[in-house]
DNA sequence: CCAAAAGTGTTACAAGTACACCCATGT
DNA sequence: ACATGGGTGTACTTGTAACACTTTTGG
């Protein structure tokens, strides 16, 4: 059973490519059906569920592990990626489901092995298109499913207090990085956007306020297109203007100060 | 020679009670006569200077490993502290530093020695109060200084790039959290207060919209008091109203949307 | 008595908020 | 034809920026 095969080696020869005590989470936001959507992966031995995650290669640059992580889960290359926190409670005890594990496999497995060891957890959240991701499940898990923000299963560990902590994160970086370019299709409509926003704040925005907003920070360029095949009267398709977006970016949208 | 007995244990004996390849970096900020400091140890056994740093206890929460770190440069408990970023590049090599020592303690360590791996560090930020720090050594260091922000020392390693990102950070917080309380002595002056903020944000701020702007936060109360046998008018002295402080940090200075 | 720093107030402009009208589309 | 959502504009409120005058103090 190849499962079996690659998790008992993962236990057992782990060590000699990972450095040992950090892992890496993700949190994998998607947008669908005007609901924020995050990637989680059914643990095989447990009926919680689990954010992907994994280890660092022993010369691996940590975003590297992030991005080859969220590659493996997604299909997906070039993606966008924010580290946000380092979770270091002792009491995190990643210890609770790889012992579940291995008494499940019945794999022998010294207490002193480097996956049973505590954990220090580096978080990442990314920004994907919902519609361009090819959900995959890694060897510990079952499958691999989105779930809406607002009804999360049960989670291992404190990977659900990950998850609402990389949500408040991406909240306060809405306010310096407009998020649309990672979430949305290549063409949206305003109405579109908006509903992003407003999914991630979690808090209903004025229309016309919005869009005045958003136009003014000159990084989107209205197409003549329209919308087709939706009731009521169609609205303008947007696309952003990479060349602003990028530059707006480097130079930073906000500072009060 | 005590130090060599140190250095030799910690190397020797570390691995059996700090958890391996995690590292914590400080960035210890403090405040004095208008200028940004910074806490510096200067390296036994190279010339340039290293932020104050260490390692996680195995069954220690690494917000607790910071604190103590902390107390063991400046003498302080609790200090106001925050994690602000984990540097994870391979290249970082804190081996090169090491190497070196036991070059020159010669010190009989193997390669697979647990110092000698790749380190990932946790970066903080602390804020301290710089009359009341009483810099002191460690083991792996000759003397602990302040340094003004604008004229580091040679840093080992990436610590100059951490000392940076620490600025940055601090610089965001600014708008969300008055740092005033955890820099300056219990009572302070508004002009005080203004170049504390001018110091870090390296721009000059106009004095009225300053004061009104700190005033209309609330959080601050004025004493009858003046600050006595400066030159030119006397100036107001202010306390921080530790319970509105502690509100408005909790309920947020600032959203936007 | 004067230079330098501190206290205070006013005005102009930009940004954010609230709200109203008309238009297009599928049912 | 009409209900629903989309496009656009305008007044009001708030916040930020720019700026001037008076007061106090030590030298």
């Amino acid at each position: 059973m190849a499962v079996f095969k690659k998790v008992e080696e993962t236990f057992l020869k782990g060590h000699k490519v990972f450095i040992p005590s950090v892992s890496i989470d993700c949190v994998i936001f998607g947008f669908h059906n005007n609901q924020l959507k995050v990637l989680l992966l059914k643990t095989l031995y447990a009926k919680e569920w689990a954010l992907p995650g994994g280890f660092i290669l022993k010369e691996e640059h940590v975003d590297d592990s992030a991005k080859r992580i969220l590659e493996e889960r997604t299909g997906l290359q070039d993606i966008f990626l924010q580290q946000f926190y380092t979770f270091g409670d002792p009491k995190r005890s990643d210890q609770v489901y790889a012992r579940q594990m291995i008494k499940e496999l019945q794999i022998d497995v010294p207490i002193s092995n480097w996956l049973l060891q505590r954990f220090v957890s580096i978080g990442y959240y990314a920004l994907v298109d919902f519609e361009a991701v090819n959900p995959t499940r890694d060897f510990f898990s079952e499958s691999c499913d989105w779930h809406d923000i607002h009804e999360l299963p049960e989670m291992i560990m404190d990977h659900r207090a990950i998850v609402d902590q990389a949500l408040l994160t991406l909240r306060m970086h809405l306010n310096y990085h407009p998020v649309g370019y990672n979430l949305l299709q290549e063409k949206f409509t305003m109405p579109e956007l908006q509903k992003l926003y407003e999914t991630i704040l979690d808090q209903k925005l004025d229309r016309r306020n919005f869009q005045r907003k958003m136009v003014s920070y000159g990084i989107l360029k209205k197409l003549r297109e329209r919308r087709k095949g939706v009731a009521h009267k169609s609205p303008f398709l947007y696309v952003f203007d990479l060349k602003k977006y990028h530059k707006a970016l480097k130079d930073g949208f906000q500072t009060t100060w």
